[in-house]
RNA sequence: CGCGGGGUAGAGCAGCUUGGUAGCUCGUCGGGCUCAUAACCCGGAGGUCAUGAGGUUCAAAUCCCAUCCCCGCAA
């Protein structure tokens, strides 16, 4: 069947590339319009364009999905299917209605729960042991859709939003390749998503803050589910800015000392929590690039009895 | 022309303001201590101070100029 994909990070490149290899007819590709990133603000195309420009896939980057333009575009392509993978954008209903096959989305959690944005750092940062993969028919809602197929994928203490993100997006990929074979055979039921969404709103500047206070496991949680992409953050006494790319549960004992306060840099640093001690491994410090912890201290930077905060 | 930090020993840094001896923590090598050690003590090696037969100077890591490279923030 002709499949229109939509997808923009490397996230939906995942889904984007098992299609192409599954032998699967993708006759174009809508993504977001190049931006200026990074230093310098370079025009930079998302990963999805550049993989269906090696492959030959006509790009489409629309600026809207909305009025006669892009209508007209999809009665070009006239798709039986559309598969929408983290696109970024809300699709209209004469989009949506368009194919034979509907539109079908991958999204990475356990629909209904982590609806939006951010699901996968959400349930990280919740401290989720499960999270998964659902792919469903999209409705007009934000993700609440019928559900076709999900998948589960555990949570291990140590994961991180880069081996989770990878994860589920090679666990998105295959699922999607099931989904659109049900699909074509019929063989899929959808089923209604029914009570208890949650939504995972996305990643504010705010919410990266690490506040020593609470809990060492919610700590631990905030930092790993924030890393690689954007951090978590602190600030050290003088009251620079210092992210922490990685952290592990130290103990959950209650030391007595301030929450924030360090207790130890032998190699990595110690800090108080509410209820334990986590130890940072890896930092970037204000104006640096990243280093682990130990590097951190023989420069100097920090010594026992700093309060991070 | 988005804002900013930086390039000094294998790593992370100080020194630059107020030019004149290459410094700190770690690693590494050797020795010692120890039942033993990644712990401790002693000693050593290792640096064209990014590049430029540039400028100023008696003298440049330090001041001036040019070039290259790296990084953080913001988007």
């Amino acid at each position: 069947m002709r499949i229109l994909f939509m997808g923009t990070p490397d996230f939906a490149l995942a889904s984007l590339k098992a299609l192409c290899e599954a032998g699967h007819d993708v006759a174009a590709v809508v993504t977001q319009p190049d931006k200026p990133r990074g230093r310098g603000h370079y025009l930079t195309p998302p990963p999805v364009k550049v993989y269906a420009q090696e492959k030959n896939i006509p790009v489409l980057q629309p600026l809207t999905l909305r009025g006669e333009e892009f209508a007209k575009t999809l009665e070009d392509i006239d798709p039986e299917l559309i598969v929408v993978v983290a696109y970024g954008r809300i699709l209209p209903k004469n989009v949506l209605e368009y194919p034979k096959y509907k539109c079908v989305n991958v999204h990475g959690s356990l629909l209904p729960e982590y609806r939006g944005a951010a699901p996968m750092q959400r349930a990280i940062i919740d401290g989720k042991r499960v999270t998964g993969i659902t792919t469903m028919l999209m409705a007009e809602g934000l993700d609440t859709g019928d559900m076709l197929l999900k998948a589960e994928a555990k949570i291990e203490e140590n994961d991180n939003f880069e081996t989770i993100h990878d994860r589920l997006a090679a666990l998105g990929a295959s699922l999607l390749l099931d989904t659109v074979k049900g699909l074509e055979y019929g063989s899929i039921t959808p089923i209604p998503q029914g009570e208890g969404a949650t939504y995972a709103a996305k990643i504010e500047k705010t919410d990266c803050l690490i506040d020593f206070s609470k809990p060492v496991d919610e700590v631990h949680n905030l930092i790993r589910g924030l890393s690689p992409i954007p951090l978590s953050f602190t600030h050290t006494p003088d009251g620079k800015l210092l992210k922490i790319t990685e952290s592990r549960i130290f103990s959950r004992k209650a030391t007595g000392e301030a929450c924030g306060k360090v207790i130890s840099t032998d190699g990595e640093i110690r800090v108080a929590c509410a209820d334990g001690v986590i130890s940072l491994l890896g930092v970037v410090p204000e104006g640096k690039g990243r280093m682990s912890a130990a590097d951190f201290i023989n420069g100097r930077k920090i010594s026992v009895g700093d309060i991070l905060f």
